[in-house]
DNA sequence: CAACGGCTTCAAGTACGCTTGAAGTCAACA
DNA sequence: TGTTGACTTCAAGCGTACTTGAAGCCGTTG
């Protein structure tokens, strides 16, 4: 039926604009297609290539990182497992921090303060996130305030 | 101890450069600090509440989204309730989309296929992702191309 | 044949989220 | 008193991820 794809073909069936898949194609995102008398020609698995990155995109990674990621998997090096390894522990780090923040805003649907940072059960979260990112020296900090 | 903290002290702790912090609040979403001599000077609270906008923003919400969630607080209306509730929506779907995306990258660490897209399990759920993005009007698809 | 829709490239523009640099103020300390 | 360090504003620059516009090619259709 549908053996190849032209870019608005895939664009529809993606949802996403063909001025971007050519960008991502640019990129290096995307390889370039077949070309039937200058214009592309997709295979239909393009249409999953793009999820992919969608879905990659979609949970915070950079096309960058997304490009590196669908990369790896072609020579058969052992870089990708890597680097899926390292993916994977980033994600489950996003994940545990959307919990967080769901949470949070539960807590502050449910909660009645106007002012919502005092609660405790908000502000747990949040303060559980600072400790990771301040720039504290470890020491100078046996007292605290 | 520390009553008050100046940009230098609020930087350190949230581990947010100080050119980021007065950007949000040039943004509106942190209020404008007292002064002392033309120095802002932040209360301790304004640790949490830069915990908030990081939380929030690192789960991919737009600093514009950010502002509107954070001001909705403090008039008394009822429209702050729907907004938390549109975003704790949107954040479980945020959380499912990025459960799919592990499931998917740890398939792929699994899984021997040099080729992923001939694992049904890696694209399971990229045709789910594409079924609610695609462009498709129902009908004008019983005769293909 | 002419017009139309969909494709092509390339350059420039846009939105977001900052950072960087210049030039200046201010309090403290030698 | 001078210098140091942290702060101030303002404008400009930057990286990411695109979109938009201009100008043109190609195949089908009236």
């Amino acid at each position: 039926m549908d053996e190849q794809l032209t870019i608005g073909e895939l664009a529809h069936r993606t949802g996403v604009a063909t001025s971007a898949l050519r960008y991502w194609e640019d990129l290096g995102l995307l390889p370039a297609p077949a070309r039937v008398s200058g214009q592309r020609r997709y295979p239909p698995s393009a249409v999953e290539l793009v999820g992919v990155v969608l879905l990659l995109r979609g949970v915070g990674f950079t096309l960058r990182e997304v490009k590196a990621f669908v990369a790896a998997r072609s020579p058969d090096g052992d870089g990708w497992r890597e680097l899926y390894e390292r993916k994977l522990a980033e994600l489950d780090q996003r994940i545990a921090q959307a919990q967080v923040a769901r949470t949070a805003i539960a807590h502050g649907l449910a909660c009645p303060h106007e002012n919502i940072f005092e609660c405790a059960n908000f502000t747990a979260g949040v303060t559980a996130l600072l400790a990771g990112r301040s720039l504290e020296e470890a020491h100078a900090q046996v007292h605290s305030r």
